[in-house]
Formats: C-alpha cells, structure tokens, sequence
DNA sequence: GTAATAGTGTCTTTAAGACATTATGGA
DNA sequence: TCCATAATGTCTTAAAGACACTATTAC
C-alpha cells in the first residue's frame, strides 16, 4: 500500500424544494462533455484547503445564487464506481440540501442552464424527463430516499417551509415528499404533541381560498420526533 | 472548476465483534509515522481499479485474515477535513463491518500489531485506553451510533451471532451494543413476531451452566423491524 | 430437592388509524 | 346563505413496558 492513485474529489448537490405543492430538485445543463447537454445534479471539484462540506456549501451559493442560505445541507453518501467519469478517477461526495422558496436558478459558470424538475417525474421516467448525467439517477433516487426517511423521525420539513408558517403547509410538505398526505389528525397530534416541533404565534395567516385563516407557527428547536410519524403504506413508490 | 488538486482516497473501517459478551472493535498498531505506535482503525489506499467498498472488502480480509467473510459491510460517511492527515490530501471514506467469532488477528503487512479492544472502553477514555490517530475516535463513535440505531430497525444483530444460535444468545448482542439489554418479554415477541427475523430449528442447544436449553435457530431473510425495537432510554452512553 | 437459565402470559399504558364533527373565514 | 378550509374530538386497534409466573436442565 505504498503507492496511492490520483484521484479527482467532487461534491454532488441533491437540492430540493417544494414549488407550488411540488417536490422538486435543481438540475444544470450540461455544457461540456462529457454529456454535454443532458442534465446533472449541480457539484464540483473540492478545492485544495476545503472540506467536503464546505465544497457543498459554496456550489450551493454559487449554484443557487443565494449568498445567505437558509435551510439544511448533510452529507449522503460517497460514490466511487471506477468508471463513473469517463475522463478521469473521481469520486464524488454527494450531499443533500433543501430549503424554502429557492429563486428561480441562473445559468451558473460552467452550465448551459438549470431550472427545477418534478423529482418524482424525473424518476419515474415521465414523457418529458431527461435521463441524467454519470450515476446522478442513482445519487437523486438515494436522496430521495433519505429525505423521505428523515420527515420520519426528525423535523426536518419545517425546512421546506418560509417563516411564519401555517400547519396546513407543513402538511403539504409531507405529501410533496411521500406522495400521499398524512393522516389530519395523526399529523396534528404528533406535530402540536412533539415539544420544540413548532411555536405557536397569536397570530391568523390571511385565508387564501376563502377559508377559515389558519394559525401561524415558527420554527422549534426540537430534531427527533419520537416515535417517528409513519409515511402512509401506499407511499412506497 | 477546472484546476483539480490530486488527492488519495482511503477506506477505514470500523470491524465490530461481539466477543464474551463484550461490543469489540479490531485496531491496528501503526508501525510507521505519523502517529507511530498509536492505535489506529485497519484501512488502506483505493486502488486505481475498485471502488470504495471493494477496496474496504479487501482491507477487511487483508487485516482479520479470514477469507470468506461471513458478515456484514456497509458505508458509514466520508471524512475529508483537509489536516486530517499531516503527510497529504486524503479522503477517507469510512465503513462498518461486524461478523461472529472473527479470530484473533495478526498483525499485518504494515501494522505492528493489531487486537481486539472493547468500544466503550476506548471511547469512554478508559485508564488502558489508547488515544486514536487521525479523526478515527470520531469515526468510532459514529461507526457505534450507526450500529446502535441499526439494531433497533433492522435485523443486523443476526451477523453478530454463528448460525445456529439461540434467542437469549441473540439477546446479548443487544445488551452488548446496546449496554443494557431489551426487555425479556418484548424482545421474544418482537423477533418471533417479525416474520422472518429468525427460522426455528428443532433442536436444543446443550445447557452450559445448569439451566433449561434453549431452542436453536437461524437467520431468516427479513432485513427491516417494523415498528423498530427501541433501545431501553438509559443506554444513551 | 436447589440453582440456573429458558420461555410464556397478563395487565397497563401509549400512541397510531380512521374517521365524524365543529369552527371560522370569504363570496 | 353556502362553500372552502382549519381545527378538534372520539372510538378502535396495535404494540410497547413492566413484570409475574411456569418449564427444563444439571447437580
């Protein structure tokens, strides 16, 4: 084990948020082989005095072009196939990020274009979906995955939603995700039941669509919900 | 993005064994600076042809000399701070791994001396405990949180005992991981009642010190607990 | 018999699942 | 008034927690 191979490290960024009731992911298109044109997570090269994480943090601002990123940024998983860039060794780093009300991307340095995609559209290989670049596919159902998981056990939606916030919009966040919404009154219960989950202002948002106006909620400092709030059964798709 | 210092990519992992009823984890003695005669995880160089878990398979039968090994092996994270090695730019990506009756090790190729040490000791500080090298401490103890919260949601404790096994054998597994151990009566109704966790033979285990013997089984093919089986509160060491 | 370990049963408490019902706004 | 959405309440069922009890071996 004297000799040590070169290696490229990258970082690859699944962002997510949810548009308009839908769970969605930010992808570039590519400019430059390889798959030029063809869509891939936004990431890069980790620079020579970075750690993986801070290399996530500073693709998020350049990729996203919010310099004051509010929401949550962790790391994956690594992904190392010997063969998964044709140019060179390289194995990426893949993190997950999400966050409230990202603004519409801007064609960033290296990339043709980027906008947001239906990540359950992409996945499931709708009309319109692109395949994507190098194992992205493989890296974006991971982390489809896991974000799934994490609305189980922690409560991390309150991420995907801007302050101050209704529960019925924290809801929506979980159907987004799963697919299906969970149970009203089981969501209810466990959110209000879970201490630190949410802080209850005094305060009624405006009713939008002609309804009774909901009461408006802050963020908590509680992480685990315990036990876990259960995705419905039929969710597993 | 189109500098791309080099780095080296390293696996470590993190060999847990359950031996006398004590959670275990396999160190090597580092032969050679940095760190020279401190205790260190087993791991090594990705070659140029594999990816990380192939390397980490390697490793693994390179370090405990057994060749097929009948165990588990996940990822657990990558650590990439950039002083994390003094020499040079390595990535280490880390694994776990845990298997039944892994035999004394030798000390291998590079390693002075490689033994067995129990988890909790080394990262309580115990008076005979060693100091690690590198980040591996960090390592441990997220390697030991992943191997904690598995147990309580999937089926791994199975990879720790040798086919056949009894239920109280099993058992000890939790409390050794766990440092306390499950509830009698919930842990027995939990594994029966996970269809698949276990398979009943139709014979006994011969009673060892004077007690009742007990039934025998083997590993089913269920992977998840569900609902999980929680760890008791107070083994939140 | 006793000691030791294996295994079963039961009662209580917690919390999820599946609703029906009530509340409060706008048009 | 009606419609739409928010919020609460209730009954049932699943499953954990805590233990007491019975079973089977060696000595």
């Amino acid at each position: 084990m004297s000799e040590h191979p070169p290696f490229a490290v990258t970082v690859d960024l699944a962002v997510f948020t949810i548009r308009d009731g839908v769970f969605s992911v930010l992808l570039v298109e590519r400019g430059g082989e390889p798959f030029a044109g063809s869509w891939a997570l936004p990431g890069g090269f980790v620079e020579a005095d970075e750690d993986a994480e801070t290399a996530a943090w500073r693709e998020l601002r350049e990729e996203t072009g919010v310099d004051r990123f509010e929401g949550h940024l962790e790391q994956l998983r690594t992904y190392s196939a010997p063969d998964r860039d044709p140019r060179m060794r390289v194995v990426s780093v893949a993190h997950v990020a999400f966050a409230p009300d990202l603004p519409e991307p801007e064609a960033g340095s290296d990339a043709a274009g980027a906008r947001w995609w239906a990540v359950d559209d992409l996945l499931a290989g709708g009309v319109d979906a692109p395949s994507l670049a190098f194992d992205h596919e493989e890296i974006l159902r991971d982390a489809r995955e896991r974000v799934r998981a994490k609305l189980e056990y922690t409560t991390l939606a309150r991420e995907f939603v801007a302050e101050p916030f209704t529960l019925p919009e924290l809801r929506r966040v979980y159907a987004a995700v799963w697919g299906t919404p969970p149970d009203l009154g089981g969501f209810r219960r466990k959110v209000l039941g879970t201490d630190g989950f949410v802080v209850a202002t005094d305060t009624h948002g405006s009713s939008a669509a002609g309804g009774r106006p909901a009461l408006l909620y802050r963020r908590g400092t509680a992480t685990d919900v315990q036990p876990p709030m259960l995705r419905p059964p039929a969710a597993a798709s």
